[in-house]
DNA sequence: TTCCTTTCTTAACCCAGATCAATGAACGGC
DNA sequence: GCCGTTCATTGATCTGGGTTAAGAAAGGAA
């Protein structure tokens, strides 16, 4: 099983890769296993690459008084920007592996030498981040408009996958809200079912 | 009063003009001004262009069940991305101005002719994207992480301008919460000034 | 100034989610 | 298999924000 071939799965989702192309890819990128519960970044270190999920889930949390506050799951073909990479400041979160996974990481240098080879990817690249901060802009105003009962249901909606693969208590900190109350919001949807 | 001089004080944050560079900025630049309550994009629309705020302050905000929810104030040199202009499809939420102010508009094509002209913008521009992406991440969390009350005093703390230019009720949807509330948060804490 | 509109505050009551505590269920290691 | 830990559920009680309704304060227009 050729790890990075994970990688040139998520570039054809978007574009045509020549026989080259796809050799670059193989050969030029760092592709790393890691085991459930590895960290790809820790408060106070500075992050010095992104990665991209190719297999696996990732989340992001703060760590408050002990307790994990989940901000964010990354799955199958989400890029990570750590805050701390841009910056070059200590990072305020963690990032670690809800899952086993398989991520390939990759720094500003090496991203600018692949756009200089193949130009073609640059509108490519643009439109991914473009599209990627419209998708965020969405979720955080769905987020503020909703009540944690509607979250969930959202979620649930748009997520299957992660009600699935997540343990409940970890989709509780995620939607803002005690695991109790998730159980009971679960209770309240199983009994009402609309 | 020359209003493009707001746009070269923009870039002069980040860099320093040369005077060609000085003059295509005051010369090809659309700027306009807007009457307070004007809309800049309204539901419905789809966006044909991007803005950069240079005076003034605007509201990004839903209507729903007629009531404004509203999302992000931009003031000056916040630069706004409507999510339509990206997507290409109506606007889900409108953008109306809370003072009069003066905004300068732009395209992808001006944005890729001037990048063409003048390349040594471009890494600039990949990193006041990032920068702030970055930002708005942090932004996000958060929000995710306070409460309403905490929410509150972190704007004070970091936007105390908003709390002097912006009526009370509509920091209060910005916040998420009912203006009655944000009225009984005030009072909590003015009699119990930590 | 007066009048009207907009904005802010206060009070009373309600409810969803928080908190504390206990019990059950599922899972992993041995 | 058994045992211990982790995870999910349920109950009792508390609380901050929502809701409704009323009135006070501030701002504009004539």
């Amino acid at each position: 099983m050729d790890a990075a071939n994970f990688l040139v799965d998520y570039f054809s989702q978007y574009m045509t890769l020549s026989e080259e192309e796809v050799q670059l890819i193989r050969n030029e990128n760092l592709i790393r296993e890691y085991k459930k519960n590895d960290f790809l970044l820790k408060e106070g270190q500075i992050a010095t690459v992104c990665f991209l999920v190719l297999k696996g889930c990732v989340k992001r949390y703060y760590l408050e008084d002990g307790e994990e506050r989940i901000m964010e799951f990354y799955t199958e073909n989400d890029p990570i920007a750590p805050v701390s990479y841009t910056t070059k400041e200590p990072s305020q979160y963690f990032l670690s592996c809800v899952e086993p996974c398989i991520i390939s990481t990759g720094t500003e240098e090496r991203t600018q030498l692949f756009l200089q080879k193949f130009p073609r990817f640059i509108p490519i690249f643009v439109k991914i981040g473009d599209s990627l901060a419209a998708k965020k802009q969405v979720f955080l105003d769905d987020f503020k408009n909703l009540s944690p009962e509607n979250r969930y249901q959202k979620l649930v909606e748009t997520r299957p996958d992660l009600i699935n693969r997540v343990p409940q208590y970890m989709i509780a900190s995620y939607l803002g809200i005690q695991p109790e109350s998730l159980s009971r919001i679960r209770k309240r949807i199983r009994s009402n079912p609309k």
